[in-house]
RNA sequence: GGGUGUGUAGCUCAGUGGUAUGAGCACUACGUUGACAUCGUAGGGGUCGCUGGUUCGAUCCCAGCCACACCCACCA
């Protein structure tokens, strides 16, 4: 027995456990059909479970769940990420309320420590992915640490290395003093805030009273300047070109150079330049060959190449000042709005700094990644995000992927006394190629660096499946079906992966990228912890359902659109639980269940007709819908049938006929529910699989599990059988319409009448007269002879070609009803200026389609026709 | 500066070259009919951002504008 009431809590973490203990998420490689398969994209290891996660994981296990109903091989590939800044981060900060730090430890006891702390407390996400319902084969689970995917990252790097694609140089990098370690352009943020510009002047060498001015956001950088640039425009400056200025403070000379970087409308005109801690600043010197002076320590304190050793930049700055406004040099300070880059989980100012630094060659990877997105080998879905892909990776830069990190993978190179490199999966391989090398056995040093994260990540859709082992499963699943991702990620993830399978693999990583929006609050905001706006998933869950939460992130998701979080909605869609819930009570109460001999085909019954075609329609629009990627459409098919045809019309509509006494109606209508039910249940189960597999299991004795249960598919619907049930679901919501709109009291049993009604009308009517009246709460109901005398006392309403009569025996009030045909009167008087306007415009009867033509035609005679039918009831009834 | 997207009912959003039978929530009235008040029935509510153009016809296509959001680059 079902229990009265809907109760999520109740089931859904024991059915989970059930399918996990036996089985079910685990691709049946013996089976012959497609196969089809989707990497998640991994977790952090110390991440929790956000909105984000509950959107994306939801569309996945969608997917998943509706092509294993499918029959095909399928394999949801799941696991996480190393995460490398994120995990020291956490890791460094535990170690901190201990009051000791990582160089306390010493690299080796540090990264025992992270794996610990992996152990114990990682990967709390996968728990709560459990929770959410995800199907993922968690005995295939990853970690982008482990030893395969190392072994994978070793392998791919040597090979890019031998390639010359991976090569190391010093280069100006983005550098994050908290972390100590560079970063790559993307995990640096851009800030806007209000800064000041400096104006200041330099004396010209050899000239006493000759300055050049100078404007800057940075004076402490004046330090590392090593020329002044002006362009060869300029005229009024260009004079100062060729000469020397002095640095004042520090009394060294540097060149004032020509150079275009030097925009004669910005600024003075005349810029500094300081190659070692400019981007831009850098280019001008290598044009000019300047020397480079860095100023920086790792900390991103003054080194001893300034007057300040070990004073941070704030106080630097403030020092610079005060030195220039003593030697008369300071012109003026404004306030000049502009953006200060900043690292991204660091929070700190990025330093732009003169280091040794691995790239990988992106430009040349790219143009692959750049190809199979261009001939169609890699769909974007929407495919607008075509775009903006094409965007980036056409400008793509060098990709600085080392790290002065100690969590992560070490890069594996060694290095020889003499400084050569070494890069080799192991560390035997690259001693034996130095012995070779060099003639005698070699002392080596392996890099200490370790390498981006994203690195490990973009390896994720093959490093999974096996690679560089030849698995069945890479050969099975990869290329895979489509990754399931937040726009936010294209360029970290996606564009990486594409770069690194292409290079690697030579095929597309997976065949289409489904890319998704935000979830932000409810008022559109962007969700931050900082804000406090944040909506916790489980907690969601906790009150509403898993089941509730995933049907609202599909129903919520159209392509290319964010989603905002609505409490409301979200409750919403666990009433609808609640009433499929109470549909299936309804079912068990009335002994619904298939019968051995049922066939949807071959059923008598109209309403069972009826239902079965409208299940088979909403059936082929789910189907249809998950096809294309249409997930909102997908899932209102489903809502809009259960709820708007199943419960409100077809339960009410069998009452009569289960409560009746022809047995014949009623055992075929107690099949048709329950197969009707089961069908339900399977079209709903990929996106509320625990509530569909509750009822599954309550409601018969089953063969199969619902989970591995078999999707509709190519059926034959019945449209003509929807016609009749459709005509009377029109009649009794006219007759509920009159009464409404009459006051009339709800218990007042009436007796209507339908005249002109044509042939088929009145067939329906009589078939459907016990249906009808108990749906629209009538005493009788038929159908009058053309010409019948009707008394006056009749409220009338036209019906389709007919005229429907309720006759009120003083019940009525006419002034109301008197206002009622007056307005509907009106309403199809402005109709018909608008056909009339139409019709009588010819080129519109000349140049738009006959069918258009033609159906303006007809409802303009309908619209005439009830009319005059209005108007006469109107007529008839001026007296009272 | 370059780019992308959005603007439809009070709110959050679907949708469409042929009268907007739009959805959910909210709102109004009525309702203890033997699945469900986490419910039912009926109803009110929109010049589809503005201005032009294309078209027989535009909310939909095109152009411009306005507003908002986001991405990329840069501002010495």
């Amino acid at each position: 027995m079902l229990e009265k009431n809907y109760n999520p809590k109740e089931f859904e973490e024991k059915i989970y456990a059930e399918w996990e203990n036996s089985g079910d998420f685990q691709p049946d490689m013996r089976c012959s059909k497609d196969a089809f398969c989707v990497v998640i994209p991994p977790p952090n290891v110390t991440g929790v479970l956000h909105m984000g996660h509950a959107l994306d994981d939801t569309l996945q296990d969608i997917l998943i769940r509706y092509n294993r109903m499918q029959g095909k091989k399928v394999l949801w590939q799941p696991g996480m990420d190393h995460a490398g800044i994120a995990t020291q981060m956490v890791v460094e900060r535990n170690l901190a309320k201990e009051g000791i730090t990582r160089h306390d430890l010493g690299r080796e006891k540090f990264i025992e420590t992270v794996w610990k702390w992996k152990e114990q407390s990682g990967g709390t996400i996968c728990k709560q992915l459990r929770r959410l319902g995800a199907s993922c084969d968690w005995t295939r689970s990853r970690f982008t640490m482990d030893e395969g995917l190392s072994r994978a990252v070793r392998k791919i790097f040597v090979s890019l290395y031998k390639d010359g694609l991976i090569y190391k140089a010093k280069k100006l990098v983005n550098w994050d003093s908290k972390f100590q370690t560079a970063v790559s352009d993307l995990e640096v943020v851009q800030k806007e805030t209000v800064g000041k510009m400096y104006y200041y002047k330099y004396p010209i060498s050899g000239e006493p009273g000759e300055f050049i001015h100078i404007a800057t956001t940075r004076p402490e950088t004046m330090f590392g300047d090593t020329a002044v640039a002006v362009s060869k425009e300029n005229q009024k400056l260009k004079h100062l070109i060729g000469k020397k200025a002095v640095l004042p403070i520090v009394n060294r000379e540097i060149p004032i150079v020509a150079d275009d970087h030097a925009d004669p409308e910005k600024g003075t005109g005349a810029v500094k330049i300081t190659p070692a801690h400019d981007f831009n600043d850098f280019e001008v010197g290598k044009r000019h060959d300047l020397p480079l002076i860095n100023i920086l320590n790792p900390d991103a304190t003054l080194n001893e190449n300034t007057p300040f050793p070990g004073m941070d930049t704030q106080t630097a700055r403030r020092k610079t000042i005060e030195k220039l406004t003593e030697l008369g040099l300071m012109e003026k300070i404004e306030d000049h709005p502009m953006v200060i880059p900043y690292g991204d989980r660091s929070g700190v100012v990025i330093e732009p700094l003169m280091t040794d630094q691995w790239f990988v060659d992106a430009p040349q990877l790219a143009k692959e990644a750049i190809r199979v997105v261009e001939q169609g080998e890699m769909e974007f879905v929407p495919k607008s995000y075509e775009k903006t892909y094409f965007e980036w990776m056409r400008n793509i830069q060098p990709w600085c992927i080392s790290r002065q990190l100690w969590w992560g993978h070490q890069m594996p190179i060694w290095y020889a006394e003499d400084g050569t490199i070494f890069c080799e999966e192991n560390e035997e391989e690259a001693q034996a190629a130095a012995d070779k090398q060099f003639g005698r056995h070699v002392e080596l040093t392996r890099e200490t660096d370790v390498l981006d994260t994203w690195f490990s990540s973009g390896l994720w859709a093959f490093s999974t499946l096996g690679w560089p082992d030849k698995t069945d499963f890479l050969e099975t699943f990869y290329p895979t079906s489509v990754l399931v991702t937040g726009f936010d990620i294209i360029f970290f993830w996606v564009a990486r992966m594409m770069m690194m399978s292409m290079y690697m693999m030579k095929k597309v990583p997976f065949k289409k990228a489904y890319i998704h929006g935000l979830v932000r609050d409810e008022q559109g905001r962007k969700m931050s912890k900082s804000k406090g706006n944040t909506v916790d998933p489980m907690i969601l869950i906790e009150q509403y359902g898993a089941d509730a939460l995933r049907f609202f992130m599909a129903a919520m998701e159209t392509q290319g659109r964010d989603i905002n979080v609505s409490e409301a909605r979200i409750a919403g869609y666990r009433n609808f639980a609640t009433k499929l819930w109470n549909a299936a009570r309804f079912g068990e109460m009335n002994n619904a269940a298939v019968t051995d001999d049922f066939n949807p085909g071959q059923v008598k019954q109209a309403v069972n007709k009826w239902i079965i075609a409208k299940v088979q329609q909403a059936s082929r629009e789910v189907t249809d819908n998950l096809d294309s990627y249409r997930f909102s459409d997908s899932a209102n098919a489903v809502y809009q049938f259960v709820w708007g045809s199943f419960c409100d019309w077809y339960i009410e509509m069998i009452k009569p006929v289960l409560y009746g006494d022809d047995e014949a109606a009623k055992a075929e209508t107690r099949s048709t529910f329950a197969w009707v039910r089961d069908r339900i249940l399977v079209i709903l189960h990929p996106f509320m699989p625990f509530i569909t597999t509750e009822l599954w299991n309550n409601t018969a004795a089953r063969r199969t599990k619902l989970i591995h249960a078999s999707w509709p598919h190519d059926e034959k619907i019945d449209t003509t059988a929807m016609g009749d049930i459709d005509w009377a679901i029109d009649l009794i919501s006219a007759v509920r319409s009159l009464r409404a709109e009459m006051n009339l009291p709800a218990g007042a049993r009436l007796t209507v009448y339908l005249k002109d009604a044509n042939a088929d009308s009145c067939r329906r009517l009589a078939d459907f007269k016990t249906i009808i009246c108990s749906l629209a709460r009538l005493e009788n109901l038929d159908c009058l002879a053309p010409g019948a005398e009707i008394s006056k006392d009749m409220v009338q309403s036209v019906f389709k070609e007919a005229v429907l009569l309720l006759p009120l025996k003083g019940v009525v009030d006419f002034a109301a009803e008197k206002e009622r045909l007056a307005k509907e009167i009106e309403t199809l008087n402005k109709n018909l200026e608008g056909y009339a306007r139409k019709l009588g415009n010819p080129s519109f009867v000349e140049r738009a389609p006959a069918a258009v033509v033609g159906e303006e035609k007809r409802r303009q005679a309908e619209a005439l026709e009830n009319k005059a039918k209005l108007e006469a009831a109107l007529e008839r009834i001026a007296d009272f």
